[in-house]
DNA sequence: CGCTCTATTGAACCGCATCAACGAACGTGG
DNA sequence: CCACGTTCGTTGATGCGGTTCAATAGAGCG
């Protein structure tokens, strides 16, 4: 999951569309795990290519001086795993509780014997990639303000449910995961979103969920408008 | 081409090995372009790959609201043009002349078509999204100084010439598109590169041109060491 | 020569990080 | 059951890094 820039709201949702469904996987198998489980890390061997089935994994990398970047939360249908030189090239582990199917690496080496799941994972490489570029935009060029309101959009159109009073939106990850994920810092992650409470555009129901109450507004926050 | 973080310096031209020699492809075509001219826009129907064979290429998207993020410069051995659905996710164009393998993007959706160029894409595709985590970590964690100091780092491993006093390297990109990459203003690029020549570790012969005078120094500071 | 575009440098401001304190939730053991 | 420590989120005060605005210099070109 990329916080992905996009033109207007409306947008949002179908920019990227997700099949739920499972694809035709003749070669899947499927494997659930807790929450707080590795699934793995960074230079192991990949031989386990891994799609969410449902919960939310994190996808991260550290350096050597101990600063960490949270390179993407994996929501149901997206896929994670991709290997390089045949090594896993960040480290994964689950938020919460979750069903994966897992696919063969080696249908990226051989497409002649695993045509469909090589052509489903080049698509989902695509995918990513342009997800990824979404998210340098996200990185570079935006306000913190602007972070955390197109993070919760995100999130809404990943895994919002809609209710009575506004939109539900599930935190799984804490507020390091977030801020590490945005490259700003717990603390003004915790600002941004009490400045977006006060602005009468989400509520804090707990620090684990929020409720977006003004969609339009809180895009308008998210895009820089002024 | 992303500059990508890496634990030492070392390990840098070697980290993601490129090959300049052309891969198998009975599928290619090649083509010459000169400076400045644009390859495709974002949202053009995506019928070409294209492999740098020579030249500088500069991969760039844009918001609305006029922000601009460089997603990546195209050296030689990269491969830019990745579809999305069909179309093209971001804007290209030649920041120098160059020579291109063009490469039919159908081989992504018809692995069974074209094997050989299927399995090369895929590879390239993974590279990409490695490289672009990295990338993350940049824009993400590193302050100005670090960023200034990976990218000429990177430059170097990738387009450097090594001479007499120190290892050359060309900006072909003005400093607009370095900020743009990096995430931040061409103020603070023109400031970081004085800094980094006060400080005796690189040279800028031309505005055009650095020479990299303390290859370890240089890698110090763009990994934060203090 | 004058025009334009790019790069550099300076000065002032501000957004965000940093450091620190505090409260809430949770578990553990007495 | 309550005292206690721990973890996590929030809020406040302060300082700095990088932006913003502005001026200048240099290079390319009609």
């Amino acid at each position: 999951m990329y916080v992905t820039y996009q033109t207007n709201f409306t947008e949002f949702g179908d920019a990227h569309p997700v099949d739920l469904e499972a694809p035709p996987h003749q070669d899947a198998k499927l494997r659930t795990v807790r929450a707080g489980q590795i699934l793995f890390t960074e230079g192991d061997p990949a031989r386990l290519i891994f799609r969410v089935g449902s919960g939310v994994l994190r996808l991260s990398r550290v350096t050597e001086n101990g600063r960490r970047q949270v390179v993407a939360f994996g929501y149901p249908g997206d896929v994670l795993g991709f290997p390089l030189d045949g090594l896993y090239c960040a480290d994964c582990d689950t938020l919460t509780s979750a069903t994966l199917s897992v696919l063969p690496a080696l249908a990226l080496e051989h497409p002649l014997v695993y045509p469909q799941t090589t052509a489903f994972l080049v698509d989902r490489m695509a995918r990513e990639i342009s997800s990824m570029q979404d998210h340098f935009m996200m990185l570079g060029r935006k306000s913190a303000q602007e972070k955390v309101a197109a993070f919760i959009l995100a999130l809404m159109a990943r895994a919002g449910r809609s209710g009575v009073s506004g939109c539900a939106v599930d935190l799984p990850m804490n507020r390091t995961d977030i801020a590490d994920f945005l490259g700003i810092t717990t603390e003004t992650v915790s600002r941004m979103l009490t400045s977006l409470r006060s602005a009468g555009l989400i509520k804090l129901t707990t620090p684990q969920e929020v409720r977006v109450l003004d969609v339009p507004g809180l895009s308008r926050v998210a895009h820089g408008g002024d």
